[in-house]
DNA sequence: GTTGAATCTGACATCGATGTTAGCTTTTAC
DNA sequence: GTAAAAGCTAACATCGATGTCAGATTCAAC
């Protein structure tokens, strides 16, 4: 599939592929006249390294990373060195703290949302 | 207490405090010198000011929603207006979706840490 | 009063993924 | 072949919380 497709079927933007691609986080054929042409596989790769950018991680670890995750077509292609692996459990641990907080923020903004549905002055009930 | 204390019994920096109290996050008491006094309860506002700068949420809307929360020590002072509630329900859905990202960002790193750990060139078992 | 630690204000720097724009080339549809 | 749509590269801009530095003032201890 072209970019355009890649775009719409993940919701990540042609400047953001570009830009993966560049970090080594993605790679794609590339037609007779220039242009990418990325394989299916392309729309869960994106979406997972979407999701460890929101994770915290940055580029370079990603990059790292990757290429030891199991893909949806086989096993991984390289295995973690030690090093990567003390990296990555110190971002394990930072992700866990984060979830935690993450649901501690979520419950105080039922709180407030909840209060203000039961407000005498406006509430269903 | 004054900003030094806040400092160590939060783990956030003085520049971040100050910041805080610039975005109306945070008050503070003078000393006849100009120095910041902060009461006990700042420690439990400043953590919770921090979660919600790590949920996503900008000074802004962390602005308008403290005065919304319940305090340690008593009941909320204002009730969210129905423009407020409509924005955080937003947030509070987004956070949700963030939660289970950061869920399976998590899983992907077990997995690799899981996956060197038991590689047969390296693995315990 | 003196001195060192703590605090103050204000300004400038940073970081990194993403947005945006410009100008050009390729592809696609007719 | 032509025109519109899609893609390419390259450069510059942004955002916002936080870091950092400089120079001045206050506080606490002696």
């Amino acid at each position: 599939m072209r970019i355009g497709e890649l775009v719409r079927r993940t919701g990540v933007s042609e400047r953001s592929l570009r830009y993966y691609e560049q970090q080594g986080l993605l790679v794609s054929d590339r037609t007779p006249g220039g242009h990418r042409e990325y394989p299916e596989q392309a729309v869960e790769r994106v979406i997972r390294i979407q999701e460890l950018f929101a994770a915290g991680l940055n580029s370079k670890k990603i990059a790292h990373l990757l290429p030891c995750m199991r893909d949806a077509d086989g096993g991984p292609s390289e295995i973690a060195t030690p090093r990567l692996v003390a990296e990555l459990s110190v971002e394990r641990d930072r992700i866990d703290r984060m979830i935690s907080e993450l649901a501690n923020s979520r419950d105080v903004l039922d709180e407030v949302i909840n209060a203000a549905s039961h407000d005498p002055r406006r509430g269903h009930s």
